[in-house]
DNA sequence: TGCAGATTTCATTTTTTTTTGAAATGAATG
DNA sequence: CATTCATTTCAAAAAAAAATGAAATCTGCA
């Protein structure tokens, strides 16, 4: 991360600047653990300790990242509803704060980034039942135990899965 | 001495290959929700169908991946308690079995995969902590609600992920 | 103990993911 | 409505992750 050596304001401190490094690494391994890519981890630590909105090229700058990757990384925070556009009187680029409701990132994610799997899991399991059909009963039983097993999983967690993110009460 | 391969098994019949292919290829998809590689979603689908213990040549074979994947997915496994090795009488080598208790797999995946990264985050909210007493009363009030919220996030998580696993009545 | 087979390790190759940067598209302003 | 700046897109480059396979290590048994 590159400084900018403008003197006074707290963004400008050696302090604050550490600060921002720790919020970024934070949330670098926080989003890497959900599988997001780094940038989206970088741009959001920088957004969470910024007092006032940073636009693109800001981020850019700060973070000596691309404008593609910038883009990319702002695209996925605003689908996962973590990151606002705010106006800025007189400005025409688009500037942005971090939206630091956990809750919501989380339950955006399971949304987006589980929940269809577990619903293309419901229809390859509707196919396993298909196939266990054509076998002899005698044959059947430990395969469709497993079976049955697989079923209440995906359940479990389609149940669960949205749940989750209503307990976070911080 | 070895098994003669009776023909009329069940594991010889096609529809119960059809049947190990979506199992294969459910845990494939799922691994990769929990990051894991590729390699240790097959091997764990193929045993997850298989009513008896597999060696690793056979896993090798039936998913024609190398033995050095198989023994790197097996290691997985067996760290994750999701695979469990099995004496065959006679035979030199180790078989597989898959357990199936996806509690007790899920709940070692939190501690193995996710607790040791919250353990490191405290270590930085810390430091975050150190660093924020330098800074002046005036300007330290955003900064301090931040590293607050991040705190009580990683407690959250410490507290509600190993609960997580137990609510799992399959 | 020495051997043969089984398993692990790890340098290298392959595959996949992420980033870059430049061109295309979009949007506000005069 | 043309210009300029801002943003998105996407092919190519770079980086990261995973798989391979052969050498090293381990293990049980004669």
């Amino acid at each position: 991360m590159k400084l900018d050596p403008n003197l006074e304001t707290i963004e400008n401190s050696a302090v604050y600047d550490q600060l921002t490094l720790e919020s970024v690494d934070f949330f670098v391994r926080m989003m890497s653990i959900m599988g997001l890519p780094r940038s989206v981890g970088e741009i959001y630590g920088l957004l969470y300790f910024s007092p006032s909105p940073l636009s693109m090229d800001q981020i850019c700058t700060k973070l000596e990242i691309s404008v593609g990757s910038a883009s990319q990384g702002l695209k996925t925070l605003r689908s996962l509803k973590s990151v606002k556009s705010v106006y800025v009187s007189g400005e025409r680029k688009d500037y942005f704060l971090a939206e630091t409701e956990f809750r919501r990132l989380f339950s955006n994610f399971i949304k987006e980034e589980i929940l269809p799997h577990l619903d293309s899991a419901a229809g390859r399991i509707e196919s396993m039942e298909k196939n266990l059909e054509s076998l002899p009963d005698s044959e059947r039983d430990f395969l469709n135990i497993r079976v049955e097993k697989l079923k209440r999983l995906t359940k479990a967690g389609k149940r669960l899965l949205p749940a989750l993110a209503g307990l976070l009460k911080l």
